[in-house]
DNA sequence: CGTGTTTGACCTGCGC
DNA sequence: GCGCAGGTCAAACACG
């Protein structure tokens, strides 16, 4: 496992200019847990990007941020900065990036590479190869319900229910905190019961999902429009956590942005819920990101919160899921699905806060000829989901 | 005037 | 029960 990590990223260093330090690979295997896949999606992810990753060896504990004490280890940083000084969008960036590596052989699969890490059984570890200076890493949070059957990768079944499981959690969510408002109106000393509520509410929260970005800049455009509505002090950090909430009517997502204390370049954000809007409209009078996330800039964004992630409708179709369960528990439990049924996208899901993964033509395979992977596509390009896919077969099959 | 930010107060959960 | 830390609210303020 580790020498086949090892080659492979040796691989990596012959083939591109990307420059990595494996000091502490195996204390992120043994962080990353058990998917050996993961640590192959890892090895992978550089090959069609030109940036020069590090592995900076640097545990930044971000246990703060997440409801799960974990010690994040920080393999990637680029080398390549991105000023403070820099006007550019991240969508800029994205675009610049897109031209850079407009030889790939499908476009529309560059973008955005996650690959998740399984780090324990809370949360789900994002090492990213973004083809933008600002992103390092990123660090999914699944839930705290936790589904433990075991999917297969090419399961179609279990998103739609699970999209169903998942919108009845958060409606409940809502239902139950409606009612805790009127009980807490109308019936004021109930508070075992209504602890109790509080305490179901909380397994029910919303899924989380962060990004470590390395940038010098909190505030970048992610094509949504954020409205801050607090900041606090992080304990053990002489940075503050802003907290932002998404400007849409109806819309309940969340981002919280701070910046790393070990190091300061690092800015962490972490987005809670789904958009339940479409991606928000330019001025321009056209979609943002319709059929990718770097084709437009998708910046509306008069505020100065935004961050600096693609809204990619980057997350992973599970028929081509090559991830274990933990993760699709994860993406499932951030798969929502509106109650009228609009923006329903069966059999696809999306990281929460990440845009809308529902774009008719984004999701319709003819627009473009191109295997609709799902958000998938959005993600990794397609040689490196080929890649992922057999490995975690091969995997497999070896058990 | 609309929109977004700032910031102190308040609420809540959790550990001791 | 108490204190701490995280999260949220909302009034005041800034800006175009």
């Amino acid at each position: 496992m580790e020498k086949k990590i090892e080659h492979q990223q040796k691989e990596q260093l012959n083939s591109t200019n990307t420059e990595i330090k494996i000091d502490h690979q195996e204390q992120q295997i043994s962080q990353a847990s058990s998917s050996s896949s993961h640590m192959a999606n890892l090895a992978t992810s550089s090959d069609h990007h030109l940036h020069q990753l590090e592995l900076a060896g640097n545990n930044i504990n971000f246990s703060s941020i997440f409801d799960a004490p974990i010690s994040l280890p920080f393999p990637y940083s680029y080398f390549e900065d991105h000023s403070s000084n820099n006007p550019n969008s991240f969508l800029d960036l994205l675009r610049q990036d897109q031209h850079q590596f407009a030889s790939s052989s499908n476009p529309s699969s560059f973008s955005f590479d996650a690959f998740p890490l399984q780090n324990n059984n809370d949360t789900n570890l994002f090492f990213t190869d973004l083809p933008l200076p600002q992103a390092i890493t990123t660090k999914a949070e699944s839930s705290e319900v936790v589904n433990t059957a075991p999917t297969s990768p090419n399961s179609t079944s279990v998103s739609s229910s699970s999209n169903e499981a998942a919108n009845d959690n958060t409606n409940k969510e809502v239902a139950v905190k409606d009612q805790e408002e009127g009980d807490q109106k109308e019936h004021k000393g109930t508070k075992p019961q209504l602890k109790a509520k509080k305490k179901n509410q909380k397994k029910a929260r919303e899924a989380r999902f962060a990004f470590l970005t390395k940038s010098d800049i909190d505030n970048l455009d992610d094509g949504y429009r954020w409205r801050k509505y607090g900041q606090k002090a992080v304990k053990n950090s002489p940075y503050p956590r802003s907290y932002y909430r998404c400007t849409t009517v109806g819309c309940g997502v969340k981002k919280r942005v701070e910046r790393s204390s070990d190091d300061p370049s690092i800015v962490m954000t972490t987005y809670e819920g789904q958009h339940s809007h479409p991606f928000p409209m330019t001025p321009r009078g056209h979609l943002g990101m319709l059929t990718s996330p770097i084709l437009d800039h998708g910046a509306t964004t008069a505020s100065s919160s935004s961050f600096s992630i693609p809204q990619p409708r980057y997350l992973l179709t599970q028929h081509h899921q090559p991830y274990n369960s933990m993760y699709n528990t994860s993406l499932n439990m951030i798969n929502r699905s509106s109650s009228d049924g609009t923006f329903i996208n069966p059999g696809s899901s999306s990281f929460p806060g990440f845009g809308y993964d529902h774009m008719p033509q984004a999701s319709t395979p003819t627009t473009s000829g191109i295997r609709d992977h799902g958000l998938l596509q959005d993600i990794l390009p397609s040689q490196i989901r080929e890649d992922t896919i057999n490995t975690q077969i091969n995997e497999e099959d070896k058990k």
